[in-house]
DNA sequence: GTAACTTTGCGTATAATTTACGCATTCACC
DNA sequence: GGTGAATGCGTAAATTATACGCAAAGTTAC
């Protein structure tokens, strides 16, 4: 009825962040064995009476001390049972997005070390965890078409052309740059500001604002968010 | 570090399946307290040497002694302490599709009582199996309208009507049946069959098969599977 | 048998959306 | 001032979606 079950909990977290005109993923140094000094994700186990989503907030905060912008459920991953190989863990796997304008995770109790690293520069990672964040990254990607949260990895206010960057290195797929934009502004949840960059060369650039607000309603009124390339 | 825990995992199935020009759900009635009697999700523990998925199958062949022609991890559900009154467990809901033209699942071992409820007459379920319900109908209407999964619903050879009503039955949107059937089969995965349906009135229909093989090369070749609606 | 009705299957005109570009604007740099 | 670089706006062509009309091929009613 309630067997005598040898299976434990676990939450982690896959944290994107992009910066530098690159994607980023938020990384730690594994304190103990078994994977002692491997590079894996934020993560850990379930406390008794502790939502999950609730544990990999206190997971993030513990460790890194970050707070994300956007946090949902992505997979749990139990199949293999020699994932962790002291014991059968099943690990429910998080995707989070951070504008990381703020780069640096202030290390707090936990973490020896929280860092982040270039999706193209990873390190080997302990454990299953470069299954897991090439699960997530393949979220993410798809995502990227067909919900607006490009914005969580942008700050607040941000240059188009930081926009199709984000797009573009991500999803490595060219984009007309005339066409990209006339499609965003075209689904109306963009506000134009009076700020002016000039830090790039060229004519100056406007800085725009993501309104959520306004896109929940245009939402209700039935507009699909959709970005498909040539 | 391996902390003594006490939370158990569960999984469950939400299996859809169609016929009689409705969507029906698996349910089964609970044989054991703390809801005996009360229909829930086909579903039970996880054994300790056995993934996930095995055991979704394993319950499903027990209770219910089916083969299902999709199954694919939906969600867990773990954010309730107190979704079992007697302890906590984290459920991994799985979401299954079957062409229950075989409609009756031979109770075999385990259930006393297994049966397929209309998606709108259904009773009061179990647990928070209402919630789990409610989030894998969603998933369905979703997957309906970007990936060819109308077809597990359906027998091997079916008519365009059918599939039709499928969709409409399930989304609840007109369909122009002209356009509908000019768009699936502009996709080129359907094959045209020499049999030919009289149950109806009016003009024989052909039957139709779908051919995933060719889906799949169709699929790498960019073709984009997405249906909407007027 | 034939008229009425039902479902299937194909086609075409129109509207809407996407794609491919051209080019003026506005700054920095030399 | 001329040159180069990034931004911002617009327009024509191609593609796709929508709204229907209607013939074909059966069943049913009388």
């Amino acid at each position: 009825m309630y067997p005598a079950q040898d299976i434990k909990i676990a939450v982690d977290a896959i944290v994107f962040g992009y910066s530098n005109h690159q994607l980023h993923v938020l990384l730690v140094r594994q304190k103990f064995a078994p994977m002692q000094g491997q590079w894996v994700l934020v993560g850990g186990f379930v406390h008794d009476g502790e939502s999950l989503q609730a544990a990999v907030e206190r997971e993030l905060r513990e460790e890194t001390g970050l707070t994300v912008n956007y946090l949902e459920q992505l997979y749990t991953f139990g199949d293999d049972i020699h994932r962790d190989l002291r014991m059968r863990v099943v690990s429910v796997a998080y995707f989070a997005l951070v504008n990381s304008t703020e780069l640096r995770p202030h290390a707090d109790t936990d973490a020896e070390e929280a860092q982040w690293f270039p999706i193209d520069q990873l390190p080997k990672l302990g454990y299953d965890h470069d299954h897991i964040l090439e699960v997530a990254l393949q979220r993410l990607k798809n995502k990227l078409t067909y919900q607006p949260i490009g914005f969580d990895l942008l700050p607040e206010y941000f240059l188009f052309s930081d926009l199709e960057n984000l797009y573009y290195s991500i999803l490595r797929q060219e984009i007309d740059r005339r066409n990209f934009r006339k499609k965003i502004l075209g689904f109306g949840f963009l506000e134009e500001t009076d700020q002016i960059s000039k830090k790039n060369a060229g004519r100056p650039a406007k800085f725009f604002r993501f309104n959520n607000l306004k896109y929940k309603q245009l939402q209700e009124e039935g507009i699909m968010f959709e970005i498909k390339f040539a």
